[in-house]
RNA sequence: CGGGGUGUAGCGCAGUUGGUAGCGCACGUGAUUUGGGAUCAUGGGGCCGGGGGUUCGAGUCCCUUCACCCCGACCA
């Protein structure tokens, strides 16, 4: 009665202990019984379900197709590429013994799967008739982390890798650039979720890439979360995979291809991004339960009915609607549904049916509206579109407030501890970028744009660019 | 991988010099309730994280191991 927030720690005071408490509570997900594992449950599984559907749209769009690939990649294969598996060896789970011997040949489960998909586009592309070529396969990947988190950074989690095969560089490049352009619109448009996106310096790009591209979405606390990337692979990959084909020119030449991906860490940054102290808030767009109608007085001649008649108008008009009816007191449910983020809550009691209302309580901003029950559906679905947009406008105007434009070093580096995020001009060497990461561990996030008129904030030198430097999850 | 912390009922915790394992919430049943976390009655629920040791006897003491959380370092 005198708990507000089901003893959620304060996110004000300890963000982490926050995040935590939440995901647990919601039951979005609980600890498996490995290291570093997380069971996704129901509630959290639902919202990857619909950024699946989402996303598979926007590839079949693109020409994408879904395939699957085994889990299981031979050791050879991941060695193949020097920068690969020089970036992914510490983390591979890898398997020696199984059907009762030791293997002949280790196994790595797949840290991501560019070696075994590269192999077999090998074996299917002979020609630029052939190209362009784009895969798609939703699946888990195993990354045995140090440390972990649910969501943010797990030993196993799930997630998509598109792989295309193109003829040339420049098409190679386009794809990254596209996937990333729909990354990010759907962040946007899906989640709430406005993101800096843009070109990874080349100490921070992926292990065997000629070029990444990222996404990178500000946190509440000012950290940031790398949310997708994409990547131009050139002919690095297709060297190691031999994927050769005969351009128009009748001449063999090593394909170009691109990879790009978001995860399960997507659930991670939808609460860092929108939460606040009461727990969860889903954008309408996103949530699995859009509206929940709570009877009040539902012993009362009528009010299930009315209850239930909602329900059946709000589903038929495609709303993700619930019906609370469990013997639980009508204030528990309140703060019950707060906390799992429910976008748009009806309390239906003797009273609005009296008044032919329904009361209506938003969760972004708590206001309070009488809504017509001859046409709920109708109002019901404006108001989530209302919700959408106001969280996406408050989302935006978080992450304008924590970019701070800065020419010197040390204010740099005191924003960036204070929960800022910092557009500074950089040379572009990538010793000068390390002995940045070293002295502060402060890294760089994604180039904003291109000048060499300026200064770099830490040598002095010629600029190359301008680019975010943040602290990340 | 360093530093700090925690493991006792689903959750939150108490458990004294070693002596029959407890409390609150949650859960089951019945009733009364319902507009911001209801009340009464009555029930069920335990490998005290695991293994080893000391002891007549261990939740408690010793050794060991595992897991999780927080803060760093490293990475999606």
């Amino acid at each position: 009665m005198n708990n507000f927030v089901n003893d959620i720690a304060d996110i004000n005071k300890d963000f982490a202990q926050w995040y935590t408490d939440v995901v647990l509570k919601t039951e979005m997900v609980d600890y498996g019984p490995v290291k570093g594992t997380m069971v996704i449950r129901p509630y959290g599984y639902a919202i990857w379900e619909l950024i699946q559907d989402y996303f598979n749209k926007e590839f079949k769009k693109c020409g994408v197709k879904n395939a699957y690939f085994p889990m299981f990649i031979p050791e050879s294969f991941l060695k193949r590429e020097a920068e690969h598996v020089e970036g992914f060896a510490p983390e591979v789970a890898v398997v020696t013994y199984a059907g009762g011997q030791e293997l002949s040949e280790k196994l790595v489960v797949r840290p991501t799967s560019e070696t075994i998909i590269g192999e077999m586009f090998s074996k299917w592309i002979k020609s630029y008739r052939d190209l362009p070529y784009k895969i798609n396969q939703w699946c888990n990947v195993v990354r045995w982390e140090k440390t972990t988190r649910p969501f943010l950074r797990t030993s196993e989690f799930l997630w998509q890798e598109g792989h295309t095969v193109q003829a040339s560089a420049d098409d190679a490049e386009k794809d990254a650039l596209e996937m990333l352009k729909i990354y990010s619109n759907g962040l946007r448009n899906l989640l709430a979720i406005p993101t800096l996106t843009g070109r990874k310096t080349e100490n921070e790009k992926f292990a065997g890439a000629v070029a990444t591209y990222s996404m990178e979405a500000v946190m509440k606390d000012g950290k940031c979360l790398q949310s997708g990337t994409t990547h131009n692979l050139g002919q690095n990959f297709s060297r190691a995979s031999n994927i050769k084909f005969l351009n128009k020119d009748e001449k063999l030449d090593y394909a170009f291809t691109s990879s790009w991906g978001v995860s399960t860490r997507l659930i991670g940054a939808l609460v860092m991004v929108h939460g606040d102290e009461r727990g969860l808030r889903l954008p309408p767009h996103i949530a699995p339960i859009q509206v929940v109608i709570i009877p009040i007085a539902s012993k009362k001649e009528g009010v299930v009915e009315k209850c239930n008649e909602v329900l059946d108008a709000l589903k038929k008009a495609g709303i993700r609607a619930e019906l609370d009816n469990s013997n639980n007191t009508p204030g528990w449910k309140f703060n019950e549904y707060e906390m799992k983020g429910v976008p748009l809550r009806l309390e239906i009691g003797p009273r609005d049916i009296e008044n032919g209302v329904a009361v209506a309580v938003r969760r972004d901003t708590h206001e309070k509206l009488n809504l017509n029950l001859a046409k709920i559906d109708k109002e019901v679905n404006k108001t989530l579109e209302e919700i959408q947009e106001n969280m996406l406008l408050q989302a935006e105007s978080n992450l304008k407030s924590a970019i701070v434009e800065t020419d010197d070093f040390n204010t740099l580096v005191e924003e960036v501890n204070k929960g800022k995020v910092a557009l500074a001009y950089h040379c572009g060497d990538s010793a000068c970028e390390t002995e940045i990461k070293n002295k502060t561990t402060i890294k760089t996030r994604v180039i904003e744009s291109y000048s060499t008129a300026h200064k770099c904030i830490f040598c002095g030198k010629k600029s190359k660019y301008r680019v975010y430097f943040g602290k990340q999850y």
